[in-house]
DNA sequence: GAGAACAACGGAACAATGTTCCGATATTAC
DNA sequence: GTAATATCGGAACATTGTTCCGTTGTTCTC
């Protein structure tokens, strides 16, 4: 987030920055993408080594950027929790309110339907998880709202939803009785949609 | 099942029935009590050392009955889902229609309930485990339906409910947002079922 | 009851994988 | 250019699932 450039010309003084090398963050970067690469690919299981080798670095630079392996799944849960929300803002300046909320709503449907395994290790009760949860919901949560009331305000679709319940009809929608392939969810998103206009003007 | 004793007496007639030690049912049995013991105890993820070392057995003995560590899972849940849904003979012999239908419900909630850590093995996308839900659907949705029927009948509750449909929501309360514990779920599933009363004298 | 056959057993050995550790490397400050 | 040190790579370690095999004890035959 900091450049090394930035830093005092002293180093003896007591507020000491470390000093962050330059190829550190690439580093950092080149993991988290191909973290993200390993886990759609092989699945939340798939071996540290293997993330390792795809990135290109050593077993002991993930592990210094990464001290366990938990860190690594939250920190990819955390970076698509972050394009889908900052892709509410996109959303929101090209297109209508209403289409940018359904487009929005395909958008989480996608995100949700791809981590499929990620959620299973939410729920594992491991306590590396354990914040998670309010931040996904917050996060989404906030972004779904400012989408929600641009559309209420246009009078585009009712006005007695709330956004964190809409958030979580549309990931359990993504999720069948046992963890099933959604075929059906995408339809289901869409009458949902549907449903939301329908009611904007009873 | 079947004993030892029951087999012909020459061993070299073409149906050749191995002969069953009689200790090996033994230790089948007390692994499967210690497997539930230590998964209940330390999770569903506790080394099949501790196990094998609870029952008193050698690891070899383990694998010897479960081949792999899933299979000791699976046997473990179905033994719980066996006696789960044994519970309603007996609770139908021994309370009123209506009694026996909610106290079976307050079981089925405490089987789900201990099932915490084997639910989310369940959705791991195993293989291993692909042919419990149906299973467990359809054990568990029998016994609840002919207790249902039964206090339908005597118009102890309302006729409009499938067995199914209540077997899955009383364990889909069992389980909050995210996993966390059911605190409210007994209140919950209590107010379920005098919805079940009220509806029977509309 | 003695002996043979062999099912069952126990645990060492192997394989896969998460994690730690440390010498080697490369970057930065001066 | 040189020293300091952040960063790196991968060997080494720990844990755990799984396999393998020599040993043990039961059952059957005589």
């Amino acid at each position: 987030m900091k450049t090394p450039s930035t830093r005092a010309t002293k180093k003896s003084t007591a507020t000491k920055l470390p000093p962050v090398r330059a190829h550190a963050k690439q580093n950092l970067s080149a993991l988290l993408s191909a973290a993200a690469e390993v886990f759609a690919t092989s699945g939340v299981d798939a071996p540290v080594r293997e993330i390792a080798e795809r990135a290109g670095v050593g077993l002991g630079t993930v592990y210094r950027h990464f001290p366990q392996r938990s860190d690594l799944i939250v920190a990819v849960l955390q970076s698509h929790v972050e394009a889908c929300s900052d892709a509410a803002a996109v959303l929101t300046s090209e297109y209508e309110p209403e289409e940018a909320l359904a487009r929005w709503l395909h958008r989480l449907m996608d995100f949700v339907g791809a981590k499929r395994g990620l959620a299973t290790a939410l729920h594992s009760g491991d306590p590396a998880y354990a914040a998670l949860p309010g931040y996904v919901m917050e996060r989404l949560g906030g972004a779904l709202r400012k989408l929600l009331d641009r559309a209420i305000a246009v009078k585009a679709v009712r006005s007695d939803i709330d956004a964190e319940e809409l958030l979580w009809t549309v990931a359990t929608m993504c999720r069948g009785p046992y963890g099933e392939k959604p075929a059906y969810a995408r339809k289901m998103v869409d009458v949902l949609i549907d449903g939301l206009r329908y009611g904007a003007n009873p």
